[in-house]
DNA sequence: CTAATAGTGTCTTTAAGACAATATTAT
DNA sequence: ATAATATTGTCTTAAAGACACTATTAG
């Protein structure tokens, strides 16, 4: 295509150094009222044996896309099977310092996924290996991984406070008990009873009743819940904000 | 280097259809009360003659170096003389649909800039001219990118709400009335003076006060006002919110 | 003088948070 | 029976918003 060569010529070679652009995936779920994340054991060089967030370089499709084929590959799932359909993928911001990849210049868009429990991943892919590891047992990571984990945490905790996110971890019905332990374990804070049960029913569309009622109470004892499922609002308003803390804020 | 060529080795040669990573500048300013956004014109195709948000290909440099290279050569602009200085910026969001060049397949950075009322700016770079628009009059733009700067418009009036972002559009030392200026500017809204007032004083950190007063009065009468420069706060706690539209969160 | 603005005061409504009470269920 | 849990009630405090008022300045 003449247009291409045009282009092509029309900066210097110099700036045409070889990119690769790859997506990495921060892949967040709960199990056992702990929030765990998606890594892969690397199998080749550089950081061979190290930890890794799954990831992969984009093929001839949206960003979207491939980091949803990564993230089916690393896991086992297949997309379109139930499985992967409530997964919530969004992107999370782009990695590309020079030097970040040892091997050539590499820029990284990274993605968010929130999912409900998913079962054990199967190896796939490049990985030697995946599994889900609790963020609070992670060590340190191949690459700028360490750096893209931490801003996936901060990003999450910071949406479940105005958006309805939360709904992303557990099933199509929950309790209200169900819905409170997923704040506590993104937070990683106590949050009152009382107080969050009336908060999440006063904010409009958060949730919505299914008239339905758990088949029985809670794990120690307790009184059967309603059931709820995710309402239709895309912001809460008003928000569920964290109580200020000094440090983050200055 | 041998990892390389290993590395180059590794994955299908179908996934290294060459790509190109640029970066795209949405600049915010505010002149006479309105937002306004930094544009080029295309000199050369594709979109030839179309107005488009800066940018160009990232170098041997990282993003939010290319970010700010690009800035400064679309403005006439220099880094490090006081006029870039001020200058506020952060990574948006990526773009790489598969098409959204014509020519060949590119990812874009998108960055957000917000600065104090800068210059006219100079041509530069492959741009035949380059303008500050009032955002309410940019029509169809070259590309993608009347997304990106929707999306950056988006994350603007977001950010208003929760970081100290619009000390960002005004000099060293502001009044709060030009401080709301910048609210009701990004916003398009008008705010209660009273009440924005005694908003900001109460907001730890927020701003602080100089001890000087503005050397005249409003532009059509008033007091004198006392002069602030920004706090030590990252983040506003609280907030301040926009009134909830209905619209937006449903 | 007139109109606009800076800054403060006051009151109402809404939301957040602490705490208590009651009924229900697992063990 | 005991302990834990779901849900609701009450009260206090913080914040938001509406409105009014005074003093000061440009034109």
């Amino acid at each position: 295509m003449t247009d291409e060569r045009e282009f092509l010529e029309s900066y210097d070679p110099a700036e045409f150094a070889p990119v690769s652009v790859t997506v990495d995936v921060v892949a967040l779920t709960i199990r056992d009222g702990q929030l765990h994340v998606l890594l892969v054991e690397r199998g080749g060089h550089p950081f061979a044996g190290w930890r890794a967030l799954p990831g992969g370089f984009v093929q001839d499709e949206a960003l979207d896309a491939a980091a949803l084929r990564e993230l089916a590959e690393e896991t086992g799932l297949r997309p379109g099977e139930g499985d992967l359909d409530r997964v919530h993928l969004e992107q999370l911001r782009s990695y590309g310092d020079p030097g970040r990849d040892p091997r050539m210049r590499v820029i990284s868009v990274a993605y968010l996924a929130f999912a409900p429990s998913l079962p054990d991943p199967r190896a796939g892919g490049d990985a030697s290996g995946a599994f889900w590891v609790p963020v609070d047992e992670v060590g340190e990571l191949a690459f700028d991984h360490t750096t893209i984990l931490a801003d996936g945490l901060d990003r999450a905790r910071s949406k479940l406070e105005y958006t309805p996110l939360a709904t992303a971890f557990v099933g199509d019905e929950f309790t209200i008990s169900e819905l409170r332990a997923v704040y506590a374990a993104v937070w990683d804070e106590e949050l009152h009873a009382g107080n969050f049960h009336r908060k999440v029913l006063s904010v409009p569309g958060f949730v919505e009743s299914t008239g339905e009622t758990s088949t029985r109470g809670g794990e120690r004892g307790g009184p059967k819940a309603r059931l709820y499922r995710a309402g239709d609002a895309r912001l809460l308003h008003p928000a569920l904000l964290r109580p200020a803390r000094e440090d983050g804020i200055r």
